[in-house]
DNA sequence: ACGCTTCGTCGAAACGCTTCGACGATCATT
DNA sequence: AATGATCGTCGAAGCGTTTCGACGAAGCGT
């Protein structure tokens, strides 16, 4: 493995201008970086990453702390990752992936103290995330994929649920929905302070509100069997119900089941949108799913963006960005069968 | 931050003997070390990575190299993932991710000139892969999740496809079923050298031909409308089949979703099994998959173990395994409604 | 009491790079 | 023509470890 050394030598030139010709940290005229050029190409030069990361104080190394529970990363997450690493290699940067959950705090201030990430990306944040104090105490850089409750000097891309929510719901009131049902996640979920459905909890509230309807909201445990289960609920609190929006990209499958096994259409007698979900998910099922689709490798991307502006040029503070997702019309939306399934109403073909 | 010289100082002793507390490459005595541990827990000490790296010439970072499409990644690449980083994380390794593909070898020769990273497990690898002689010749030990076509002295894990195939096949037999089509991956994913497509392709002929059943096999696209266009071509090939095996965890949803919408009952009228698919993914179809469970996170595991091994103890050579997947009944299969829907059948009340 | 290992520790030399201060050589300014 | 700037390059001092050779102090057999 050649060194600098050895380049500098067949360069004739000092192993310091070897270096400036590789940072662009100084001028360097352009015969002489020729000839270095020719040099590193000749001996195949790489520069060593330790002894760059040694003598520079940056690793051009960024981490990616993500919960990894057993249940694996959903496609959203996939696409968060893949997102972040395009970019990152794009800037010259690596991306490591590390599964530092919220359980092993120490795990995490050891990886911060080696001085190996020059910053990380946290996924998967709580409200209230003691990862982020152990990074700051750290003096790692850090960016946030989700936001914790106070966001006071702190960086963060999340997604937009107020909006998405908004657009989700007049969606389907524009389509002529009035019983509308929101599919959450778990209790237990909403209780330990999990942002995005605590988020759009509250948005689902506000639109519902705004158009002048109930908002009726039913949890669901992550599980087909939890969706089915939730549907059940859903119908037993308002049987009139013609649209359902889900915030929960693993139960929609038991809701779809729970619901053609009662014998009820998708779309044509209920309709459903699934939020915060990725399109290859929204193509698994029959009809493909109306969704609002999130901007995963995006949110990635933007990320590590912030990250590196905020490593490479510093004054670079607080980046707050919120995106949110779109709506993807495929097949399992439409207009209520009937403008409602109230008990005192006229009958199809009568009169309005 | 505190470094070596700062505890050395304070436990007046010098650096090298800290080293050696550290790493134990040469014995201390108790006192010693005493004194050593206490100066390091005093200052919090943590040795800085990169010199370290530097000096010992050993990075303590392993690559896992995926190439990430825009698909993202399924549940059972993620499986691999997460055990591959735990295990990692296990023996005191990191665990970077890098999307190098097959596309540009560059970056991959790049990398690994870069003496960043100890070692190397490679993904979805393909029958000629290339990336295997770049990273020969560059001198970085590798493991592969899968197998290249000639696996002459390297290390792999890889599904046993034969015996998974076999064990799935044996099932459905057993259950009653002759008539049995197989779904793989698509003519264009064949052609390019897919290994798992191609062994399972063969074993399914083996397995079928060795209960005197006639192999039938049909190519699908990865997505529902391909798994829905295979469905079709299947009944149009073989009308009177009873049971399919899908190798696509993607196109499964369309081959149920097409089933369903032909009016026929899964596993009454058409039994399924999927290959190769995770828990989570066997759940979300209604009714659940019964599938080949894939052994993700070990396969990971069990690579990153292969390879510390052979970075740790020299002299460990080619590690070669195949694990089988494992057959997990769920509500998908079950015996022919029918022992066969054969045109020239006896009526189901009329005796045999 | 004698040389011989073995043990525990030290000092110093790498490891391969970045970066700082210095220093001629050019070139414009007065 | 003298005076600064500016440009391009060099040498050397780190960066924080590991690791090698050396060396005094024990411990052993004789």
């Amino acid at each position: 493995m050649a060194t600098m050394h050895d380049v500098a030598r067949l360069a004739q030139v000092s192993v310091s201008t070897v270096s400036y010709v590789l940072t662009g940290t100084r001028p360097i005229s352009q015969a002489t970086r020729d000839k270095v050029l020719a040099a590193m190409a000749e001996l195949d030069y790489q520069p060593n990453a330790m002894a760059r990361g040694l003598a520079s104080r940056r690793s051009r190394i960024l981490g990616l702390l993500m919960p990894m529970d057993e249940r694996g990363l959903g496609a959203t997450e996939t696409a968060f990752v893949t997102g972040a690493a395009a970019a990152a290699s794009a800037v010259g940067y690596h991306l490591v992936l590390s599964p530092v959950g919220g359980g092993n705090l120490d795990d995490l201030r050891r990886l911060a103290s080696q001085r190996m990430l020059d910053g990380v990306v946290l996924m998967e944040v709580q409200l209230a995330d003691e990862r982020v104090t152990v990074l700051q105490e750290a003096g790692v850089p850090l960016v946030l994929i989700g936001r914790t409750g106070d966001t006071t000097g702190l960086s963060y891309v999340d997604i937009d649920f107020e909006q998405t929510v908004r657009e989700a719901v007049a969606h389907l009131v524009g389509l002529g929905h009035r019983h509308i049902v929101y599919v959450n996640h778990s209790a237990a979920t909403l209780a330990s302070g999990y942002g995005p459905a605590l988020r759009t909890r509250d948005a689902f509230v506000t639109a519902m509100t705004g158009h002048g309807l109930e908002p009726v909201m039913i949890p669901a445990e992550d599980s087909a069997a939890g969706g089915r289960a939730a549907l059940a609920a859903a119908f037993a609190r308002t049987p009139e119900l013609t649209a359902v929006l889900a915030m929960n990209e693993t139960a929609i499958f038991g809701i779809l089941g729970e619901l053609t096994g009662r014998g009820l259409s998708v779309p044509d007698d209920v309709s459903v949108v699934s939020m915060v979900t990725s399109p290859q998910v929204a193509e698994l099922a029959t009809p493909a799913l109306t969704a609002m689709t999130s901007p995963g490798s995006t949110l990635g991307r933007i990320a590590i963006e912030a990250l590196v502006r905020h490593l490479d040029g510093p004054g670079h503070e607080r980046h707050q960005q919120l995106l949110p997702c779109a709506l993807e019309i495929r097949g399992s939306t439409a207009g209520p069968r009937r403008p409602a399934r109230v008990t005192t109403e006229p009958s199809p073909t009568g009169g309005g």
